[in-house]
DNA sequence: TAGTGGTCTAGACCACATG
DNA sequence: ATGTGGTCTAGACCACTAG
């Protein structure tokens, strides 16, 4: 079941990709949206809200609504899933796993991720053939052995977890910034040593707000950009001071 | 006029920060904070969706709603602003421009701000009296005059603009990856050549969709951490291919 | 001053989660 | 089966923008 309201934001985004409400162009008012979809206007407004937070278009009080943009936004399986990401995006990927083992949780750990074992992966991912994305990723023990089970070259570990054992990601936090690259992080990656990488980490929850994973992912520098729109009235991205909340 | 929602929302988010309702428990249905605070349901949602949002508080059909953190997200302006941003985390910082001058737009700017003549402004910010951040802003002609009239070590270009002429920045898109330090940049930044910097490439435009600036910033590895939280719901954030859609 | 978006209400029905 | 959040309506009033 697709809810009116987003059946609606789908006719105004495609508008605005199309050309039909320009960059630059007033959107039509919300009486009049209304009256087009034979909708009231709290279901048109909460289309808006959709374009809104999608950074396509901007609104004010009082004045007509502004289209911003044309760039759409991924979906959180997009993000959080490399091979997702380059599949929706048409790229050819692949990935391998290094090492992989279990160890006793630091206390760091413990508090990450609420288990006192871990299974710690190192998987090593290519686009188009080239390498390109080092991951260090830290699973909490109670999806240890569903990861175990997975094939060395597993090209998807988010859907392949869901398949077997129905775990689905929700929540994520992301911390991003540049780190020059270890010897090991070179060998692997192809780069030279102290070159510049691109680091995402993370931690993944459940819908439970229950964390399963914890991820160090280093990128080289050029082969991925992150991107962000943000508005006075919503702000999802933060700057931090270096000291790395989640430790090193 | 503080909106009740938002003081619904002010109030939840304290219960959530003082422990009243801790991370991992859930919060109370819609009909309970409807009659505690005398308010329609709706209005309730509403500061629900505030939290939500914030990513303080995760939702989904018909379950409880669940605390997912207590970490609070920043403003616009903090995120804008490097000025408003370290005051509101009590560091002590500072600026000075290195270069200033006007210039004809190179055609990508023309398509990017919309004017054939720009100003371009080299700025070194410190924090606690160390140099963190390399700014390269690119202004639209329309606002170069106000800019040229500020204090070489104003602390604050953003609230000064606003000011003098009345400027509120009000949408962003920001790209964030890692590059290499040039000899400029090293030099200025007191690192060495080839060391990795952590880039935020953004450009802002007013409530009109009007594009003011267009900055190349970037921090010593270490400095800063951007930090975004996401769900499968709400995804602000995008991963995209390296081949920089805003060119070099 | 007129028009537009922002807030709020009250109530209805539906989809989903959980026991 | 029950409870919970998600969607939708219809209408009212307010705050702000713009001519």
């Amino acid at each position: 079941m697709v809810a009116r309201y987003e059946r609606i934001a789908d006719e105004l985004r495609d508008d605005i990709l199309t050309g039909v409400h320009p960059v630059g162009s007033q959107l039509p008012t919300e009486a009049e949206l209304a009256a087009r979809y034979l909708a009231a206007r709290g279901t048109v407004r909460q289309a808006i809200a959709m374009l809104v937070t999608e950074g396509l278009v901007g609104s004010r009080q009082g004045a007509r609504r502004i289209v911003l943009g044309r760039a759409r936004s991924q979906s959180f399986a997009e993000l959080h899933s490399f091979a997702q990401w380059a599949r929706a995006n048409g790229y050819r990927y692949g990935g391998q796993v290094i090492t992989q083992r279990r160890r006793a949780a630091s206390s760091v750990e413990v508090a990450r991720l609420g288990t006192d074992e871990v299974l710690d992966v190192l998987r090593l991912r290519t686009l188009e053939g080239e390498p390109v994305l080092l991951e260090r990723t830290v699973y909490a023990s109670w999806v240890a052995a569903a990861v175990e089970e997975l094939a060395p070259d597993c090209e998807s570990v988010t859907e392949a977890l869901y398949d077997s054992i129905g775990l689905v990601f929700a929540y994520g936090e992301h911390l991003i910034d540049a780190v020059s690259a270890g010897a090991r992080d070179a060998r692997l990656l192809g780069v030279r040593r102290g070159s510049p990488l691109l680091r995402q980490r993370r931690i993944t929850t459940t819908h439970e707000g229950r964390p399963v994973e914890w991820s160090d992912d280093r990128y080289r520098a050029g082969s991925v950009v992150f991107s962000i729109r943000n508005s006075i009235d919503a702000n999802p991205l933060v700057r931090q001071a270096g000291d790395l909340r989640f430790g090193a």
